[in-house]
DNA sequence: TCGCTTGGCTAATGGGATTAGCTAAAAGCT
DNA sequence: AGCTTTTAGCTAATCCCATTAGCCAAGCGA
């Protein structure tokens, strides 16, 4: 029976998992709709990847490497409110436009200290604190800072992602407000 | 053949949903490891709950209602900084002690106004509005007021969650931190 | 006591993840 | 080119879970 080659890679089968997982929610990603996406059948899938598990975890961190990337690009050359902003905006657009990969870092529990999502994850503080280097925060005080920025983004960005539509008010302008809200607080911390 | 009854509430049912999925996590929450823990077959549950939606519903819904009440309680008497750190505390220590119902409140979509996740949650933001009534906020600006605590708490509670512990300094220390930083900052708002 | 409603149960279906084992396609070597 | 080895597809089978159908006794009210 012949069977040919169709050149599946790790990386292709995540970024295409990502991409369904745009399209048809997270949670609806299966192997199964993923193979047919691929023009494969399930089982070999697990050629590639070590299964669903191993696959959400991949699309997470690729993830997480795309929104340090999203932000870190946003908030060249800027600084201060406006570098905080345009890092606000960018996650903001990036969960709007990839919910489904966003959704997938969402309660992960890294599993050691090599874990690729928890490296990943990490390495995307980078551009946050290259934000906060624009407001005068002492050293001993960056990590708190840090900590709350990323509360606070993927707070909102998950209020928007999930409930958001429900109330009435623009939630663009709360956006806004929330973002000045922290301006002034870390301009007081400084 | 003899099969006594064994009492199933749908209440029943929800609370000892909650509490499994407090001890073995939501996502491995499941129709027959809560039928198991229960002592009935699986089939059985459906006689009260719909499925396994309706119970994360419910799960949810109780779980919105039991968090308004520990805020409420805990801000109670209280005002500003004082009122704002006692429901920051309150929701973290929820969110610690039962995280399997609070998972449940993530990531749900609701479906209609008549919808007891969405009634419950609105109502879970009375506690919030009074906290915020002790800072001048005017009524217009009260709706971004509401949604910047909600994505900060929402915020911490992901962090306190997933990646915590995978940096040294204090987590605790941090929320000290955090709810200054909001407290400045509504302050100014004022 | 007699029936009717109800809440258990067993059996069956369908779908998803995953594993075992087969075979042909590539790739490498002589 | 021909031979060998590895690799990446595939089919078949297993297990677990949610859900539905249909049976039957428990308990209640007349």
């Amino acid at each position: 029976m012949s069977v040919p080659r169709s050149g599946l890679q790790t990386d292709t089968i995540t970024a295409a998992g990502a991409a369904l997982a745009d399209e048809i929610g997270f949670t609806e990603l299966t192997m199964g709709r993923l193979a047919e996406r691929l023009g494969v059948r399930t089982p070999s899938l697990y050629k590639h990847i070590a299964g669903q598990d191993d696959l959400n975890r991949r699309i997470a961190a690729l993830a997480h490497t795309e929104i340090a990337d999203a932000i870190g690009t946003a908030t060249q050359g800027r600084a201060g409110r406006d570098a905080l902003a345009a890092a606000a905006h960018a996650l903001r657009d990036f969960v709007l436009t990839h919910p489904g990969r966003y959704a997938a870092t969402l309660g992960l529990t890294p599993i050691g200290p090599g874990d690729p999502v928890a490296i990943a994850a990490s390495r995307g503080l980078g551009p946050f604190e290259a934000v906060l280097r624009g407001y005068d925060i002492s050293p001993e005080t960056m990590t708190h800072a840090l900590r709350a920025l990323r509360s606070l983004f993927h707070g909102f960005a998950d209020l928007q992602a999930t409930g958001g539509f429900q109330w009435s008010t623009d939630v663009g302008e709360s956006f806004e407000w929330l973002i000045d809200l922290i301006d002034q607080g870390l301009r007081q911390a400084a």
